[in-house]
This record gives C-alpha cells, sequence and structure tokens, in this order.
DNA sequence: GAGTGGTCTAGACCACGTG
DNA sequence: ACGTGGTCTAGACCACTCC
C-alpha cells in the first residue's frame, strides 16, 4: 500500500503539501488534541491499535508518532497499562530532547529585536563559539519577553550566516523562531543544534536590559544552528536572569 | 526465533544476565568499537546491511541501536550517504539526550562524598525540588573532580530515599554513580531524569569548597531521579563554577 | 485471561547522495 | 545507476498490568 494509494489521496503533489511522513502528521494531531485540552493530565490515551484504526495505518507508523511525543514530555508509557498524558505541567519550562521542543519555547514568548549589520566576530566571540575568529556575520539583538511589556526572560545576540543575509530583512518578531523563518524562506531545515550553559556575571548592558544588578549571576546559552548539509545558519548568545528563568529538561529512559 | 532459543544460549537465569534486548546488545557493541578506536573520528560505519548480517538481525534490530548511538551523539546519518562517526571531540561535554549519558560524564570524573545520615527538607529545599515539604531524606554531600586532587568542577548534596537506606552504608566513592550503585544493589532500574538549571550566585560553603570568590556565579544544577514506578529514588543539587564548567549538549534531528 | 506496550522479523518503496 | 538511510506494512511473540 504505502503512499503509491494515490486514487483516494491526492496527497503527493511534488510541489510541497503534505510532503510530511505520516507519524508526523499522527504525533501532531495528538500533540493538537493534547494542547487543546482534549486530553487532561493523567487522562489515557487511545491504545496504539486504536489508533492505527483511526487514522489507517500500521503500527510502525503509531508508535513512532507516540515516540515523538514521548520525547518531547507529553506522554508516558508503561507496558500493561497503556499511554497517559503528562507534561509534567511544563509551563515556562523549556526541554530540549530535539528541535521541535525549541519551537515549543518559541512559541509561549516574544522575541523582539533590531539588526545592526554584517559584523566580524572578535577573537573572543569566536573561541567562546568554537568558530574561526574574524568570520563575518549579520548581527541582531533583541529581547525575549513572556507577555508583551512584560519583564524580559532574555536578551540576546543572534549572529545569522551572511549567505542569508537577504532573507533577513523580511524577519519579523513574534512568536515563530529565526531560524524557522530563514528556513521557510530560503529553503533549508535546522536538524541540528548544539548549546553550551554556562553561569556568568551579567555584564553592564545586560544587567540594564533584564533589570538586574551589575554582576548578578546569568545564565548564558550559547546555541549553534546548522542545517541539513552541516552549514551554520545561525549563532545565538542569550543571557537569562538567574532569578527568574530555570532551564527545565527530562531524560526518559532509552 | 527471539529470546525463545533457549537451547543454545542459557541466557534466561531470573536473575540477570543477558537479558538485554538485542538492539542494546548490538549498540553495546558499537559503541565500544568506536570508543575504543576501532572507528576513527568521521570513519564510516558498517551500512544497516551489513549490520544486519553480522549481527544476523533484522534491519529493525540494527536501526534501533544506531537510534540510540545517534542520540548519544556518537553517531551523525545522512540518507545516500552512510552513518560516520561524530562524537564532536566530548570531553568533559555532558549531554543529557538519556540517562546513560550521564554515566558517561560520571565516567570521566570522581565524586567523594560523606554521609550525614537522615535529615527532613526544609521549606526552601522542597519548594526549590517540587516535593512536598518536611519529608525525610538520607543526606549526603560531596565533591567532583576531574582528576583525583584537582580542581573541584561541583560540589554536590545529595538527598535518597529513605527507603534505600540500608544500601546506603555500601556506596563508594568513584566513577560509578549512586544511582547506578543503588539501583544495582536494591535492584531498580532509574528511566527517568528530572533536571533544572539556574545561575545563582555561589553561596560561603559552596565558593569555599570551588575555591572562588563569595558570590561568584555558580551554575546551579538540580536532578530528581524516578525509576520504573515512577519513585523519586534520589536528589541531587549540584553547583558549578561559572569559570570553569560548561553544560554541553546536542539536539539531532528528530 | 484479556489487553497493553516492547521487541522483532521479512519484506517493500522511496528520497537522497554519490559515482 | 547504484547504494544509502528513511518510511511503512503486516504480521509475530513476549513481558507486563489489571481485572
Amino acid at each position: 500500500m504505502n503512499a503509491s494509494s494515490a486514487e483516494d489521496e491526492p496527497g503527493d503533489l511534488p510541489g510541497r503539501a503534505s510532503d510530511q511522513p505520516r507519524y508526523v502528521q499522527v504525533a501532531d494531531e495528538l500533540r493538537a488534541a493534547i494542547t487543546a485540552g482534549h486530553f487532561a493530565e493523567g487522562d489515557q490515551l487511545p491504545t496504539e491499535s486504536a489508533l492505527c484504526e483511526r487514522h489507517g495505518v500500521s503500527r510502525f507508523t503509531v508508535r513512532e508518532a507516540l515516540r515523538r511525543l514521548q520525547a518531547e514530555g507529553l506522554i508516558r508509557r508503561r507496558r500493561g497499562s497503556g499511554t497517559i498524558v503528562d507534561t509534567g505541567g511544563q509551563v515556562l519550562r523549556q526541554p530540549l530532547s530535539d528541535v521541535a521542543e525549541l519551537l515549543q519555547y518559541a512559541a509561549g514568548s516574544t522575541f523582539e529585536f533590531r539588526v545592526h549589520g554584517r559584523i566580524a566576530l572578535s577573537e573572543a566571540q569566536a573561541a567562546e563559539i568554537g568558530i574561526g575568529a574574524g568570520s563575518r556575520w549579520v548581527h541582531l539583538s533583541g529581547v525575549r519577553t513572556l507577555a508583551p511589556g512584560g519583564a524580559a526572560v532574555a536578551v540576546t545576540d543572534v549572529y545569522i550566516n551572511p549567505d542569508l543575509e537577504a532573507f533577513v530583512s523580511a524577519l519579523r518578531p513574534g512568536h515563530e523562531t529565526l531560524f524557522q523563518q530563514l528556513g521557510a524562506a530560503a529553503g533549508f531545515r535546522v536538524v541540528r543544534v548544539e548549546q553550551d550553559i554556562r553561569a556568568v556575571a551579567a555584564g553592564g548592558r545586560e544587567a540594564n536590559l533584564l533589570g538586574m544588578a551589575r554582576r548578578a549571576p546569568v545564565l548564558r546559552i550559547i546555541r549553534v544552528y546548522k542545517d541539513e548539509s552541516d552549514r551554520i545558519v545561525e549563532i545565538s548568545i542569550s543571557a537569562h536572569p538567574g532569578d527568574r528563568f530555570t532551564y527545565s529538561m527530562h531524560s526518559d529512559q532509552v
């Protein structure tokens, strides 16, 4: 069978459209149902065989979808018991077990920024990131808030690959991540994120923007975003206030 | 077939032994080969079909094994190209994409500790962890170093479930994690770890043990370890010096 | 004992990268 | 054109939980 059943489903236009794997579609549907509240915390999800029947797919596909949701921390599964919704009340949580969860984080907050133009990374910055010094990037800086006008949860410097400079002017603040917007416009997908976390003392500018005392402890998060061909498309350096930001993660059994 | 071939493999003693899934065995073998240097950084791993043949398993099993290794950050895979070793030179990296990687971290460092006995969590501690206040735990404290006698990379307070008190005296410092030792002795497995990370100012005791100025920025990592039946078996609260500890993670495409 | 999720097989077609 | 890993099917047996 497979996607070769082209008669009843005109879903394989060569352009774009629903060219996503079936398990992604199933996962999206379940995730939407959970976040929409159709399943309460602790509720039992349909069994695998029920999901197979409902979506007309094999167990492999259903299990792959559920695996995603489990990795995202939305569900827990127990042999013999079933699958239950357990998001751990993840408000303001920012797990990073996969790229998709970064989007979730972004969706719960707003990022406003300014474009500063091309710059060359200083020796120190390059060393901190692990990039060759003197490389050129398009520099943006901004502030992330949970609610418009609310207190900042991060001040961020963003450096974008100059190959993508043409798309920078089309970037818009809001709930979508920069790398999502860039990827959609330029036609790439971020498939790997590397992240370093340290505790440092706030510099003057950071302290000012975050409303903290100078030298107060802040969480410094450096992220490097890479696309399918291992190209670095974006680098972000964020400072999060130590007194109102907690980075939460979970790790399920493997 | 499956593990039901009990004639040629006396491997299903009720106690322990090789009751692990085939894909875990395949993954272990590949991981050992990689860490032993049989594959250099950038080398191509055997193809899936080659691994199927070599281990006499189906593609499902091989792919499950490779999925683990990819989650651990040891390999990268590209459709059309193949599977290559890419550990990112992960010395002193501490990713947490699964529980197994915590062990890796522990293996590269040494933890020395003292047992303080039973205590009740203070209101503040309980709130920070998200546990009911006043619950009783067995308290340990210790220091983690990369090399014996070297500078500390963490000072840690550990709280162990009082149900496991009988096994605490058998805990030994070294390269094995406490929850590993406890699990082996008491017969449970840690299947979920929750972790919160914040930046805070070092307290007097922490600063002293870490050799830092008081109020210098430190990374506070709180971990909650749970077993199969969702019981909290251990809680650890660590302080890592901001100037010599970086928490590195990666997130591969899902 | 019935039903759940976990493991596993033997196939298949496909998108993609490399020759 | 070929081989790679990615997706998917239709089965199977098993360990486990719950009634």
